[in-house]
DNA sequence: CGGTGCCTTGAGAATTGTCAACCGCTGTGG
DNA sequence: CCACAGCGGTTGACAATTCTCAAGGCACCG
C-alpha cells in the first residue's frame, strides 16, 4: 500500500519531520509504503540484510537481541512516531536486532537506499535523527547504570515505570500498561528471570502497589512505585 | 591556544571530518581552541552547562556517571579522534556525565553555539556524527546484553578485551593496555566490585592468561581470553 | 621513611538463579 | 458446547554467585 493515501494528520507533527517544508514532506512520503503488522510478527530479524528503514504509525514493537546461546534481551520498545531499523544510516548492512509487534501495528517502510538522497535533500532529517539516536544512547546509558548499580526490585520498578510512561492509560483502578506484557518480557528488560519478576510483583500486589494478571499490569500507586525505584528501600 | 597552528596531520583523516572540503575544514578549525588536560583532570562535569563540545587529539579519557548515592559507572572511553560532549547536538543543555583524563591528554574544544552553524555549512558533519553516535548506541546495547546475560568473569573478559582493542600495545610479553587501569575501573565498567575483579584476575594470572599489577594489565594469551569471553566455560 | 593508594584474600551473608511442581486461564477443535 | 492442551503465572526448596566486611601487604610518592 502506497503511503500517499495516508491520513496526513498521522504524519504531521512527528519529531523526525520537525521543521520540514510541506512539499519536501510529500516527497519523503512518496518513497514509502505502509504495512500492517499482526501481533507477534517480526518486522525485521537480527542478522538479516537491512533493505529498509521504518517509522511506526500505530501499535507497539519490541526490539530484541538474541545471544548465541538463545537468551533474549529486550533492547527497547518502539512507540508510534519513532523511526527504527535505520541500520544503513549507522553504516551497518544488517539489522543488529529483531523487532516484533506486540500488538497489531501499522508501519511505514522505505528502501534503505532512499536514506542518503532523503538526507541530501532534507539535511534537517540528519539533525533530527541525530537527536533521536542521541536520546536512545542516553536511555541505554541509564539502563547500563541501573544494571550496574541497582538490585532487581528497583530495576523492575524502573522498567514498569518506563512502560507506564510509554504506554500508560489511565483507568478507574490506576494506570494500565496498554499492551500485553509477560513476566518473561519484564525479565528480559531487566536482566533477571521470570521467577524473580514474579516474586517481586507478587510482593507489590500484596502491598497494593500494582494489580497484575496474565499479560496485564495496572499500577495502582505510581507515587509509591517511584519512591521505590528512586530511593533505596 | 588557537587550533589553527595545529599540525594538520593530526586532523586529516578523522572519521568525523570524512569527505569534507579543505577550506571547510579550515573554517571548522577556526572556531576551535586546543587544550592540555593533565591526567586525573576533568574536561567537563556531570550536570554542568554544556558550553562546549570536544574532539580528542591525544591521550585517553573515561566518561563516568555518578549515581545519587555516589556509585560510579564508566559509560565509555574516549580515544583519539573521537568527538565527545556533544550534548547540545542531542538537545541537552547539560552534560549527562563527567569526562576525566586518565593520561595527559590534548583536546580541541568548540563553543556549543558553533555546532548548528557548522552543520548548516557542512551537512556531512551531521551524517558523520549520526554514524558515530549510532556506533556508540550499538556498543551500549552490547553492554546491556552482557550485563543482562553474562556472569562476572565473562563480563570482565569482555571489558579487558575492549580495552585491548582501544589501547592495546604489543610488547614482548604480550599486549599491554596502554594507560593506567585499576581494579576499581574494571569494576565500574562491568557492574561489579573491585574485590570480585581482583579475584577473577588473580585466577587468570595463575592460569597464565594475563600479567597484572598496580594499574597495569598485560594480556599474555589473547586467544584463550577471547575463548573465555565468548563461549560458556 | 612515612603515608596513601592499590591490591589481595578470607569468611560469612545476601541476593538471585535453578529446579521442580502445580495452578488456572484461554482458546481451539472435536 | 465441552474438554483439554498449552501458555503464563506462582511458589517452595535449595544452590550458586557475588557482595560485604575485615584485615593485611606492597609499591610508589613526597
Amino acid at each position: 500500500m502506497p503511503a500517499r493515501s495516508l491520513d496526513r494528520s498521522l504524519i504531521r507533527g512527528l519529531d523526525i519531520f520537525a521543521s520540514m517544508q510541506e512539499d519536501d514532506l510529500e516527497a519523503v512520503l512518496e518513497g514509502a509504503s505502509a504495512r500492517q503488522v499482526p501481533a507477534g510478527t517480526p518486522v525485521f530479524e537480527q542478522g538479516a540484510e537491512a533493505r529498509e528503514f521504518f517509522l511506526l504509525l500505530h501499535g507497539h514493537l519490541k526490539v530484541v537481541q538474541t545471544t548465541p546461546d538463545g537468551q533474549q534481551v529486550v533492547v527497547r520498545h518502539v512507540n508510534p512516531g519513532d523511526i527504527y531499523g535505520i541500520a544503513k544510516a549507522l553504516r551497518r548492512t544488517d539489522y543488529p536486532a529483531t523487532s516484533i509487534a506486540v500488538v497489531d501495528s501499522l508501519t511505514l517502510a522505505w528502501p534503505s537506499s532512499r536514506w542518503d538522497p532523503l538526507v541530501a535533500r532534507n539535511p534537517v532529517l540528519a539533525t533530527n535523527a541525530l537527536q533521536t539516536v542521541g536520546q536512545r544512547l542516553q536511555d541505554a546509558h541509564a539502563r547500563i547504570r541501573e544494571l550496574s548499580t541497582e538490585e532487581v526490585e528497583r530495576r523492575v520498578a524502573h522498567a514498569v515505570l518506563r512502560l507506564v510512561q510509554q504506554a500508560g492509560r489511565k483507568t478507574e483502578e490506576g494506570v494500565l500498561i496498554d499492551f500485553p506484557v509477560t513476566r518473561q518480557d519484564i525479565a528480559e528488560m531487566t536482566g533477571t528471570t521470570l521467577h524473580t519478576v514474579s516474586r517481586v510483583m507478587s510482593a507489590w500486589e500484596a502491598k497494593g502497589l500494582v494489580a497484575s494478571g496474565r499479560k496485564r499490569i495496572v499500577v495502582l500507586d505510581p507515587h509509591r512505585l517511584v519512591a521505590l525505584a528512586d530511593a533505596a528501600e
